[in-house]
DNA sequence: TTATTATCTTGTAATCATTACAACTTAAGA
DNA sequence: TCTTAAGTTGTAATGATTACAAGATAATAA
């Protein structure tokens, strides 16, 4: 399914959950700010449109999304957790120079192990770290 | 390099990284228990052996230890660090109903993106949840 | 073996992300 | 418009991790 705003809003009544102001807010951020955000950047995004918005709001509604299959949880640091509006299987890549996370296409088809034959695989995680061709290119011309 | 005690030994020399009563102690203890403990499991599993132990120690130790690539952290839920003495590369499968977690064979070698071309990878990291054979067989049997 | 010292350990306190909770508010259906 | 279950908010609690400073120790050299 394409990642458009009317299908998101399909999605959540499909699921019965309440489309209220703070949760539309919330999506409309993570669709236009697909940089895989953390709590803080949303709320602070948020909070100057909606300034009664509640960090805590922001937390149930994050994992509300999550819940309903919306929005995908990257947990690469463990100190700061990430959302993704993006559901389709991609990989995670983290620049240990500059911080960012960069998408990259990969076939997780082809992932299995016969260590997993009987296993229900319901989710499939691969990120990588290192430095980015940007942080490279600039560590190289120094 | 094979997983024996002798050889992590060497590289923490190597590395000029002291061997203290502790840090043998928590070395000991992955090598045991490699089934990917916590914090608190490498706590309490050496704190009867040494009793003055402090939480801290085990957490600069592990820190030491990752920094020196002797352990692997795995982070699949954001509110508990794992750690796992086989810095081979491997995947992990979380169960969601025993909450165990599964070690995998996978080829990380084939895992490339044309997206990341010009990148330097240093850390590939791949895990899956679902339900395991266990579980499954289990619930099937309800 | 002993002396020296940089490094490690320890306990307490601080930090920071996340969750619990209860009163107030609101979306959605009748 | 009314009703009410569900959502929002602010504060307080929780829990993992780190900061810090005083005391202890591993490793090196004499």
């Amino acid at each position: 399914m394409k990642l458009e705003f009317g299908n998101l809003l399909n999605e959540l009544k499909k699921k019965k959950i309440r489309l209220s102001h703070q949760r539309l807010k919330v999506l409309e951020y993570l669709v236009n700010n697909q940089c895989h955000p953390t709590v803080d950047q949303i709320y602070n995004g948020i909070h100057e449109q909606v300034p009664t918005l509640s960090k805590t709001t922001v937390y149930n509604t994050l994992n509300s999304l999550t819940e309903a299959g919306l929005v995908r949880v990257i947990n690469i640091e463990n100190n700061e957790t990430r959302y993704d509006i993006n559901t389709q299987n991609h990989g995670h890549f983290k620049c240990e120079v500059c911080k960012e996370i960069y998408d990259f296409n990969i076939d997780m088809d082809t992932f299995n192990s016969c260590n997993l034959k009987d296993f229900k695989i319901n989710d499939k995680n691969v990120y990588f770290k290192g430095v980015c061709s940007k942080c490279l290119a600039k560590l190289n011309s120094q």
